[in-house]
DNA sequence: GGCATGGTTCGAGAATAGTTGAACCAATCG
DNA sequence: CGATTGGTTCAACTATTCTCGAACCATGCC
């Protein structure tokens, strides 16, 4: 089984613009996408998950974002840092974020 | 039931973020915008639509981008003219076309 | 009127996505 | 080490979406 302390994310130029649409359609995950913009953040500290969600409803939130290349997740001491792949999004589809969450 | 000629819209204030990234998470729906661009199309000159496919199919198609407001779908003689919203996307969400489709 | 044409709607089945508890795992603290 | 913490994975279930045939509905043409 895959150590879960690293996991798989797309490399910029697979980024795909079908499944990073997918997964800003989400108000939820959009929420979450917001607060990043504003810098990383631990998982747990994250305000923008609804604290009552079971943890493994947040994870699959955030599996569906890290997957599609909207975000990363790596391990930080005993929790995980997220945070928005913002220079690789508008590297491949400039301008997205903005339009999506309006302008910062 | 409901008059088949004319369809319900949502008008401009109506739109939402949500619905409009899923309609255009598809690649189907993706290429029928990409044509529309070019200028309003009537359904059955519509090359982007892949013509094997069944006609409920493309209905359905054409419903999703409808409900989103993505595009407008009238009554032309006895087909229908398809027209993108985008007079509408752009005033709502700046940008997120050709973000999405990459610049005209 | 009768009929062909172009599309919509309905309903059912297939496929995909979301939700959540339980088991698990690595890192830290005592 | 043992317990706690924060998160992932798995499996089962629910919900939403897709697909497509069949029935239907206007329009336009004969």
């Amino acid at each position: 089984m895959p150590s879960t302390t690293e996991l798989p994310h797309p490399d910029r130029a697979a980024l795909e613009i079908g499944a990073v649409l997918f997964a800003l359609s989400d108000p939820e995950r959009r929420e979450l996408v917001r607060e990043l913009r504003e810098g990383p953040q631990d998982a747990a500290n994250c305000i923008a998950i609804d604290p009552s969600l079971p943890k493994s409803t947040k994870s699959h939130l955030m599996k569906v974002l890290r997957e599609s290349g909207v975000i990363r997740n790596e391990p930080n001491g005993r929790n995980r840092r997220l945070t928005l792949r913002d220079a690789d999004l508008e590297a491949r589809f400039p301008g997205l974020l903005d339009a999506v969450l309006g302008p910062r």
